[in-house]
DNA sequence: AATCTTACCGATCGATCGGTCGCTATTGAC
DNA sequence: GTCAATAGCGACCGATCGATCGGTAAGATT
């Protein structure tokens, strides 16, 4: 049996770092181990090991891995729209329906992270934190632009609504996955709605996940 | 060195209850260990142990201990309220009181254990799932009345405004531990005091913790 | 006073944790 | 064709995990 070649490295690699973002998301990154993933992955320890050095680079690389996908089905699709509320709606669609169609097997990725690491220094919470910075950064500068618009009401704090479409989603998720409640998208979806002001009732296509 | 008396046996099993709530709020309900408890107390694995027989039972206790206290601090001090929005109210301010205190060192016990939890099957989980229905349940309950006294415009689903108060909450949360934001409880109280339409601006005070 | 009950300890169990080591097999560069 | 670089393995490390054991000392019961 031929081992792997060289050229395949970036590839194991890939594949140690899918199954960990699943199993993180189910365990939490404390509860991910190596020995776990090595037997799912049908390798050794050291194999696995090998390619992050220690579990903390191991678990940053696995946030990073879940942050880009976090961006990849909220951030960017919500990128044609224009600024303003146009694009907080579309954000909000794009989250509700990554919400539904359950990205992540145990629920969203960075709330679970962030929830489990909110009490512990050290570099995984560092880069949570400032992930989650930067996202209610987003939110709000969007929602800054719509209040300048006139899409929001005059007085409107961008940073409340930030903080309320990002509460929304940390509802939507546990309802969704501790009491199993598939319409908790839909309801998160009403009350971003009603938060952002939209006047007529937008269609709203739930994408099934294939 | 004496024995501690059978008389002693309760407040030994409500120490070790108290720290182990504190532990797992910080650790999680999983990250808390036995050992780790032992240490704390000055006392051995069995001897802890002894007093809950395994791990599950120990986190389920944990978990009876947390919610009692959750009840004491947020479900309590409203039951002198009136039904409907006034106790909507009460509760609102009970609960950002209580986030604003850190009653658990590591954040709101419920949510970070509901996190935890809500991909994993069993006991533990169940009773998270079950609590967090009857207090979704209370908040809708008082909603209904709300709407019916007109309190709420007509037509307000008494399950939108659990879902979106337990929300807020979970934002509060978030942000006062993983970003250290002290004026967290604040805005949640805003965003409260919004969706519950309170007209005229209430004072509210929060507590210091003493 | 004799006996039972029980709170707790110290020792120990097998399993698993994160991590290190030397080694092999293969590749890509020369 | 030779050789350094490296992906990955297997064995192993000390520490710690949850759990079990027999033993001990005190209180409660009679």
């Amino acid at each position: 049996m031929p081992r792997r070649s060289v050229a395949d490295a970036a590839r194991t690699h890939a594949a140690i770092l899918e199954r960990s973002i699943d199993l993180a998301s189910v365990e939490g990154l404390e509860g991910l181990t190596i020995g776990r993933l090595a037997t799912d992955l049908q390798m050794s320890k050291a194999g696995v090991l090998g390619h992050f050095g220690t579990k903390e680079e191991l678990q940053l690389a696995t946030v990073r891995g879940a942050l880009a996908i976090f961006a990849r089905e909220v951030w960017e699709p919500a990128q044609e729209a224009a600024p303003g509320r146009a694009r907080l709606l579309a954000i909000a669609d794009a989250w509700m329906s990554y919400l539904g169609r359950d990205v992540f097997p145990g629920g969203c990725f960075m709330t679970a992270a962030s929830t489990e690491f909110d009490g512990r220094p050290g570099r995984v919470r560092d880069t949570l934190a400032r992930a989650n910075e930067r996202w209610m950064a987003v939110l709000a500068a969007d929602a800054r632009a719509a209040v300048k618009a006139e899409e929001l009401p005059r007085g409107t704090d961008p940073q409340d609504i930030a903080f309320g479409m990002n509460a929304i989603a940390m509802g939507v998720n546990q309802a969704r996955h501790l009491h199993g409640d598939a319409s908790a998208p839909d309801r998160g979806w009403r009350a971003l709605r009603t938060m952002l002001g939209a006047p007529r009732a937008r269609r709203r296509a739930l994408p099934r996940n294939p």
